[in-house]
DNA sequence: CTGAAAGCGCTTACAG
DNA sequence: CTGAAAGCGCTTACAG
């Protein structure tokens, strides 16, 4: 019973297979077997190696193994922010889809910054991810030609691939700003303005959908777009309704990228005595829980992004697997949520 | 140039040191070296390796490392969730503390659970991280065990630590729950309701500050209390304003314990024409950016959210490289932030 | 159902 | 400044 703290060289000084292996008396590989494989040993023999388990708090050495395995079990999951409730949401899908699983989810954070993407991706395939989850399709050539090197699966989120062979779970976000757009337009807006920030893939996609409907109705005019590349704030969406109002006086409608803007927005009409939606109407996109609480409460786009996450993690453990996939594209769609600001 | 294919065996077919080191013509360990020991290298070895590095797209193996290092360069943090604004914040400033070192930021969501902390911490530990980021100062018997036996660093956010050596970084919760209480009742505030949510430690101790100014107050009853588990969100605020408005219809201000819970409660007081703080008194806690904004804008207490991620993780880099600590206990306070609402 | 041997891709002492 | 050898703690074929 005493203790043998020998230094062993360059020994980690943890309990290793082989101490819990000598204990049950069994084979180091025995012992693995019956932690990893235990439907493949006796029963007995299984009791005893999870009896040396506990008596000597044996933790697996995830490097050994993933080393010895040539698998590392992990997946890699890069977003843009997690100060955005839309990825924080998605991340919990993701989570959820693979809570079952024994993966290691690997969580980065790009900040909207392609250098920083490529950062994150040149640390975590160190880590020899068995699949990767990337937000958005438009990455930058250095990062797409390590992706291509590194040969890992790949499932992209939030938006849908225009064509080809990759795999996306999301929903058009151009078929969303349009839809929103027609929408303001059926109301009779004719003024119609476009507020956005970030300037993220997404945004940029809504801008597009919101120039063809505009175009279509012979309403495009590109004063009426206030676009800048700062983070969405409220404090920003705030800002922004002042530039707006400043640069086309007679807009009657905003459009803003996300829920954010439209709030600091909505917000400031109220400082300013402007009447939502009487004299302006104004929408969002995303539906954060704010938005069917406020007064008035927010018209806006709601979006899957649980699902999103829930999803493209399910996908990509059936790639890992190589499980047949029904489709390589999921679309989950979006819903106009018609309330009282427009 | 032609690729040699040769399966050998059990290799993972990626590209590794050696080959790296074959075609610089030298030996793996000065491969090894011109990488991660530049300034211990001849000039031109280390550019023949770095070529050799570049022509190959080599990618170290990290299991590799870790396990002939016995290092890992992992940290690991665990937030109880993702989806609050306060721990995404707290995570924003982990990884700018830690930005410039080669730690790998492993992130859990123990989703208020201890359970789930438990289980993360498993299969955490398995990865032999060299230091350990924990929310709060309460934790299971068994996670206090497990933690006690890895022997990895610790250092817990958010709050104070009592006594004792543990490391904390945080700010002093029922003082902030003593100080909101103490405005209300300084404003001649005698029916102080205390709204609370999720019932994690953070919220218990911001009770027990109130719960001591109001008795204190000789105001304390116990009535006034509306407490319920469910996690905190802008819909349960308002759901809870009318059940403290029913069973105490006299209360004449609010305490929430977050600022979700206090937006709810005034969203649902505009619906019910109810004016806000004439006719009832609401306050929150956090300062979340649309406290400043909203109509009325939202009194509540501003938490150092981002400097306590940012100071816990320097402080922990701190101990792992065993430099000498001027203080385990790091206070950050907080601030009231005085406005309409309250 | 169980095991002896080899090997995963690095880094650590230790020499020279 | 550079290198041959051993070893980190597991798992993979391959036997029996």
């Amino acid at each position: 019973m005493t203790k043998a703290q020998t230094i062993r060289g360059r020994a980690s000084g943890k309990i290793t297979l082989a101490e819990v292996a000598a204990k049950a008396g069994v084979a180091s590989m025995t012992a693995s077997r019956a932690i990893n494989q235990p439907d493949l040993v006796s029963a007995s023999l299984r009791q005893r190696v999870e009896q040396a388990v506990a008596e000597l708090g044996y933790v697996p050495n995830r490097a050994a193994r993933a080393l010895a395995s040539a698998q590392s079990n992990v997946i890699v999951v890069l977003v843009p922010s997690l100060s955005n409730a839309v990825f924080t949401e998605v991340l919990a899908g993701i989570q959820d889809a693979l809570d079952a699983d024994d993966y290691q989810i690997l969580i980065g954070n790009t900040r909207y910054s392609d250098a920083e993407e490529e950062k994150l991706l040149g640390i975590y395939l160190q880590s020899n991810p068995d699949g990767i989850l990337l937000s958005g399709m438009s990455h930058s050539p250095r990062v797409e030609q390590i992706l291509q090197a590194s040969q890992v699966p790949i499932v992209s989120m939030m938006d849908l691939a225009e064509k080809g062979s990759a795999f996306t779970v999301g929903f058009s976000q151009s078929q969303a700003g349009y839809t929103m757009t027609r929408y303001l337009l059926d109301k009779g807006h004719c003024r119609i303005g476009f507020m956005g920030a970030q300037l993220d893939e997404r945004t940029l996609k809504r801008a597009e959908g919101y120039r063809k409907a505009m175009r279509e109705a012979g309403m495009y005019d590109s004063k009426l777009e206030v676009m800048v590349g700062d983070p969405s704030t409220i404090a920003l969406g705030a800002e922004l309704l002042g530039r707006m109002l400043s640069v086309v006086p007679d807009c009657d409608a905003i459009f803003c990228c996300n829920d954010d803007l439209a709030h600091g927005a909505i917000y400031q009409c109220q400082r300013r005595g402007i009447a939502v939606p009487e004299q302006i109407a104004i929408c969002g996109f995303n539906d954060l829980p704010a938005s069917a609480w406020m007064k008035p409460s927010v018209t806006t786009i709601s979006t899957p992004r649980y699902r999103v996450g829930f999803e493209a993690a399910a996908l990509l453990r059936s790639i890992i697997r190589k499980e047949t996939v029904a489709q390589p594209q999921i679309d989950l769609g979006f819903t106009l949520m018609a309330r009282e600001s427009a």
